[in-house]
DNA sequence: AGCATTCATTGACGTTTGTCAATACAATAG
DNA sequence: CTATTGTATTGACAAACGTCAATGAATGCT
């Protein structure tokens, strides 16, 4: 008896494609703009110089701990970072965070 | 008795920024993409032709189930369609919504 | 020092998500 | 027509997520 193959429709496919640690690294940068939320929090960030959180609140519409634990999110990723000037913290974009996530999606497509 | 500004650290920031409706679509797409399993899955259609399903339960190492359930959140996002032809279901990648939110995700930096 | 303000953290709650087993559906093969 | 094969759907469950009230920590003002 002679083992047939799982499958016949096709060969292993390609090899194309990320590998694990590659993928899970883009899609923490992904799933981090991947709220509603935190996309309208990053794009306020990356649209000013800097940006302090007193000004987050008003467009966003969450409380205040809630904007808190998405710029969290946001730094982890590092799409955004933080410093604290005085009373109030003022967060930056990082764009070569975003701009290299950007890329990444873009050279996932065919190339051909 | 004056009512005084709400915050007083600065004014009330920049319009910049995505609005509400441009935020969800965004992010319905991004946050497909946003899980390690989506985005290997459809770095496999999107580095071939076409992809059927019986080639992405190997590489990823799901169950059927699982697979099938990400490869309809990944069409719902409109980043994969699928053409069932015979038996098998094929999936092909749809570039432009990829690029267009890698666009989307660069053109949020600061442009000065 | 004492008080007010700003932000982060904790705790809690309901919702969503990722996963698989079991089942149902669709289409080809014999 | 019946059996087989590939895929989608359902049901269930643990884990993660988004949200807010309450509390804590750190800074500036008087």
């Amino acid at each position: 008896m002679v083992i047939p193959d799982l499958k016949n429709c096709c060969g292993p496919a390609s090899p194309g494609g990320l590998d694990e640690k590659a993928s899970g690294e883009l899609a923490t940068v992904l799933a981090a703009l991947g709220d509603p939320v935190r996309l309208r929090i990053y794009s306020l960030i990356a649209a000013n110089e800097e940006v302090c959180s007193c000004n987050l609140e008003g467009p966003v519409g969450k409380s205040q701990p809630t904007i808190s634990h998405h710029t969290a999110k946001l730094a982890a990723a590092g799409l955004i970072i933080g410093e604290k000037r005085g009373r109030w913290t003022w967060w930056r974009a990082v764009p070569t965070q975003a701009r290299s996530a950007a890329t990444a999606i873009g050279s996932l497509t065919k190339t051909s």
